[in-house]
DNA sequence: AATGCCAGAATTGGCGCCACTATTGCCGAA
DNA sequence: TTCGGCAATAGTGGCGCCAATTCTGGCATT
């Protein structure tokens, strides 16, 4: 069975589309943390050759969604408790300035928001799903600063824990939770108080952590 | 006449020596914001093929050291200073987090910046020398952070406006200036006054800044 | 039975090559 | 003379290959 992956977001551009496409299967868990990656057999898997690859995997490795050792390879970046928390404190400050920093936005974009949100709750008994719709909630949100480089590299920062996000969510037992947050932080963004919005982003985010930080192990 | 790129902090492992090797020829000017690098001619000055250095490339491109465009190849990043400002903003939240961070160093630690800065006012006529003692002094700085995490990106951060930084120093009038900040931050770390390091920090940092906007195109 | 060692297999590291795309410089027409 | 188009050239994109290193499984030794 040839297991071509998906390319729908795949617009072209070799490299950009292997690290798309690893890193899309990174978080979906479809490689795990601690996995080896073979190049020759991901190549073929991806469908082009391994030293386009290469470059993919040594762009990742600079995003700390995959680690290299020398003459060992890549493997699938893994994360301890502390490393995570310091993920999460990293975001706690960049998210602060970058929702800190967007000035309302428009009726479109608000109401693409509460739309994304609707069905993060209709997909609730699709994990898979609502960590997909999750995602793009969240990254949208940061787009809409003008902070450009900040956002970039808080996108970098939340993608890294994507994969422990993903699990976390799995066995979550009332996925509404998440969508009920985000109401919360809709409303805040509706009226304009930036300060009721970090607050209950944070609240939001920490409830994340917290669900993830048992489930390293 | 064959270029050798000095190879004295190069320990072995291709890509990471070429794009450690790339990094410095930018750092120092020797390749300019917004030129050209072609790949062919790059790889023959360092020694190495191509494909190798592709893959250094990439890396750069990721850490925003070079920017790429499709089928156009890689050019030296150039920032606004729009993009500038917001580098410093970013050094101002993540350097406040590591020095915040740092408990007291240690004897040893402590003579070695004092040490380096004192190097640093010794080099006061030498413009390349100063910056470079300057980025390692805070570099190491960085480094006494448990915040792991965060050190590498702020150094990413600091290094990806250092060709900026070393052109400012060039034309900077009295380079003593540099070490006596230091002397001030060097004080606030031995008497442990995270607030007052912090401070003369953000001083520090913003005098650097001030320096080079008049200099961005 | 456990441990150290050695050859074979598997995997990574680095390189040169060819196809494709952008750039350029030239030439002819307006 | 200037501008638009076209061919030659330069440079990038992607691939397969071979050397070097690491891993693995079997064998001998204690």
């Amino acid at each position: 069975m040839v297991e071509v992956v998906d390319d729908s977001q795949l617009a072209a551009g070799g490299v950009e589309r292997a690290a798309a496409a690893v890193r899309s299967l990174i978080v979906a868990r479809r490689l795990l943390p601690g996995e080896q990656l073979r190049q020759d057999e991901l190549a073929r898997r991806l469908g082009l050759s391994r030293s386009t690859l290469r470059e993919a995997l040594q762009a990742l490795s600079v995003e700390r969604m995959v680690t290299y050792t020398r003459n060992r390879g890549y493997t699938v970046a893994r994360f301890g408790a502390e490393e995570m928390q310091q993920l999460y404190q990293l975001r706690d400050f960049s998210e602060k300035l970058l929702l800190e920093s967007i000035s309302a936005p428009s009726e479109e974009e608000f109401a693409t928001l509460v739309e994304l949100n609707e069905r993060i709750r209709a997909a609730a008994e699709d994990p898979r799903e609502v960590v997909r719709l999750n995602d793009e909630f969240h990254l949208k949100i940061f787009d809409y600063s003008p902070l450009r480089i900040l956002a970039e590299e808080t996108r970098r920062w939340w993608t890294m824990s994507a994969a422990y996000r993903a699990l976390s969510v799995t066995t979550l037992q009332d996925r509404s939770l998440i969508a009920a947050d985000h109401d919360g932080m809709l409303e805040a963004l509706r009226i304009g108080d930036s300060d009721l919005l970090v607050q209950r982003a944070y609240k939001h985010r920490h409830a994340s952590l917290d669900r993830i930080i048992p489930t390293i192990i």
